[in-house]
DNA sequence: GTCTATAGGTGGATAGAC
DNA sequence: GTCTATCCACCTATAGAC
């Protein structure tokens, strides 16, 4: 009851249209979908989706941030546990690998494929999510380096880039065979390289 | 002169046709462009389009046919060379290159993107290049690790997979953030691993 | 906050003249 | 083969009643 006690349920109409797009956006990017998929799969009509979110870079918007909220905060559990470098990198694919088993993408790596028809913000969003993803990883990789539970060569910044794009692409091509289990192989392998 | 002396240019309005809308399918996506996009760059109208392509899905279709026809017939002029099982890796590996630098995705990567969309001829030409892709990796790993040349541990279709998988996401993210460096440096990294 | 109604534009696709 | 003209479905978005 953190939000409006005085009108029942105004924070929950936003995030059910959020929850409904977001799996939306997640399945058939950002141009396979509309205001009526969300609108026929909430039972209202499309006017009032809009007076949530006024334009559908709106949506987009609050979509990425919320995804990237969502997203750290499963980060900052990990680090929480104390887990060993190898161990957080295994949780950490393990993330994409759950959201791979929902039948769904990447939210950001389906926006990196729309990239060319974004609007301006969510471009600036997206880049956003893979640098805080990008500097979560530089910081287990230095860990794990210093005290030798991983072992590679070149910069940091260089092998977590190769990871987030191996593990984007294999996401991406698992869910094309239908085969979760390849994005399993794919991560076991990119991990145990180390 | 092999198509249709009488007419003129019979064959070149297809041509034509297919490589505007590559270009616009590899930078937006199948469901970001258009007909009329093609017609406004060729300056021709969209009813001359579905002359030469009936329906969306069938342009969809020849464009990953013709895809693929380029693309094996490259990894065809590598087998030729006679070349080492790591300098193919690395050709291989430029292809993408090449592609990046002219500021495309790999189609049949933005396709798997976009594939919960497509018809499903498409699915089906989709995965067919990518099983032609794996093909092609398969035999070069397992000529570099019969003749000492690579190293890796599991099976030779596993790594392929994660080969083809890897430069998708690294081609993906690095088109993203418009630094094509960003490829090359990941793809190094995969091929001096093994 | 949600509705009806509608605007104004674009999507893929077709008929028929030339 | 390319054109004009057109269809109908769908798109994002807004105005105004309730």
């Amino acid at each position: 009851m953190a939000k409006s006690a005085h009108s029942g349920q105004s924070g929950d109409s936003a995030q059910r249209i959020l929850d409904v797009a977001e799996r939306l956006l997640q399945t058939r990017g950002f141009n396979g979908f509309s205001y009526a998929d969300i609108a026929e799969a909430l039972e209202v009509t499309k006017a009032s989706l809009h007076y949530h979110f006024p334009s559908k870079a709106d949506l987009g918007r609050r979509l990425i941030e919320r995804y990237e909220q969502t997203f750290l905060a499963v980060l900052k559990g990990i680090d929480a546990t104390g887990a060993a470098p190898r161990e957080k990198l295994k949780r950490y694919a393990r993330i994409y690998a759950d959201v791979l088993r929902d039948n769904r993408m990447c939210l950001c790596g389906m926006l990196a494929s729309d990239y060319a028809t974004l609007p301006k913000a969510m471009k600036e969003d997206v880049r956003h999510f893979f640098d805080e993803n990008e500097h979560w990883l530089v910081a287990v990789l230095e860990q794990g380096r210093k005290s030798g539970a991983l072992e590679f060569k070149g910069s940091p910044l260089d092998l977590a880039r190769v990871i987030v794009g191996s593990l984007e692409g294999a996401m991406m091509l698992a869910r094309s065979y239908g085969e979760p289990a390849r994005f399993d192989t794919a991560a076991e392998r990119l991990i145990a390289s180390l």
